[in-house]
DNA sequence: TCCACGTGAGACATAAATGTCTCGCGTGGT
DNA sequence: ACCACGCGAGACATTTATGTCTCACGTGGA
């Protein structure tokens, strides 16, 4: 495992730390420091130097996943064109980071505060903004509230990245599976 | 807060406490066993002395979920009549579940051992049974996995919870909410 | 009335994770 | 070749949750 020169000596690259740490809590919740310095390949001492505690380290882990989720959006241009194409793109370009963005949504301490991260907000707001304007197009229902198809959303790809860590879902079948059931439903419709 | 009386005398009534900890743990899941024990409004000791640990607790609730989760399978007979019927009896019949089960499905603990209780195995077979014969009797799409079925009732089992409890969706809106983005998805439909 | 029993409160010990510090080492730059 | 710097390993103190115990109290039954 070789370390990317940071400055002007080897040290540790913190966004390769904060990768496997999104890998192991995204699997275990509850991993204590050592366990995640370990699974970096780094001492304990050296992870509480780049954070300065658990806390931190899950702040900087949300602000990563906000950071990439919102990437995802960009990628996936979802202010462009019509909203169910949108969603098309949306989807494979957030499978990368579910695994961390499920980990995040369910530590509940991020959203009690008074001091909660900006950051979902704006990617809320984003989303909702789709699913509104799916439904002013007319590609969407609109009994069910943008604010709902939102957290539907989020809970799909949770419910996606567990399914495939967990092998009942193959990879490359997590776009597909989300889209089509976040679209379409389960339904069997009459002009298939 | 009076209690009901068990046995000869009056005493902690063992059901009672563990919907107090259910109630809690699904908004905190880290909650102290002294945070638990005053929700319940018992003492530490109290609460040590019906369930062993912290653990034995987190079984007690699985088993408690496990127990109400079938119970609303069969409320909701869901091996009667059309899938996609039984899919909007099962939704209603399982909301009062619903915060116990997204607490217990993000308790990862709970799977990885090899003393995993049965009942998940028995809960996800009739599920997957529900979808399949949904699936057979042409009313749900086959392109759709069953089990991706089930874990995605799982997932907005979790995200309607969620979003109840946070107020975003009214909790007389859950079901629908659900059920129509299960079984119809957010894509506007011609015939409708 | 008296007794038995479960409870609440709190003291106490233990376990485990956290946070801090020191020191030797090796890399990479000078 | 030398030096500066960051890292790994480990010792240590602290904090926090857990688990156990004792004891006084009050309810409910005999």
């Amino acid at each position: 495992m070789s370390r990317v020169v940071y400055g002007r000596l080897m040290s540790v690259d913190r966004t390769q730390v904060l990768r496997a740490a999104a890998a192991l809590l995204s699997r275990k919740a509850t991993a204590t420091m050592d366990e995640v310095a370990r699974a970096a390949g780094i001492g304990r001492a050296t992870l509480h130097r780049h954070f300065a505690g658990r806390d931190a380290l899950v702040r900087a882990l949300e602000q990563l996943g906000i950071e990439e989720t919102e990437a995802a959006l960009e990628a996936a241009r979802i202010e462009e064109g019509p909203a169910d194409e949108a969603v098309r793109r949306l989807v494979p370009a957030l499978q990368p980071v579910a695994p961390l963005l499920s980990f995040l949504v369910t530590e509940n301490q991020l959203f009690e505060g008074d001091g909660q991260n900006e950051g979902w907000a704006r990617l809320d707001a984003r989303l909702v903004a789709l699913f509104r304007r799916g439904q002013e197009e007319g590609a969407f229902r609109i009994d069910l509230t943008p604010a709902w198809l939102c957290e539907a959303l989020y809970g799909l790809i949770g419910s996606g990245a567990w399914a495939v860590a967990d092998g009942r879902v193959a990879a490359n079948d997590f776009s597909y599976m989300i889209t089509e059931l976040l679209l379409g439903g389960a339904r069997r419709s009459v002009e298939k």
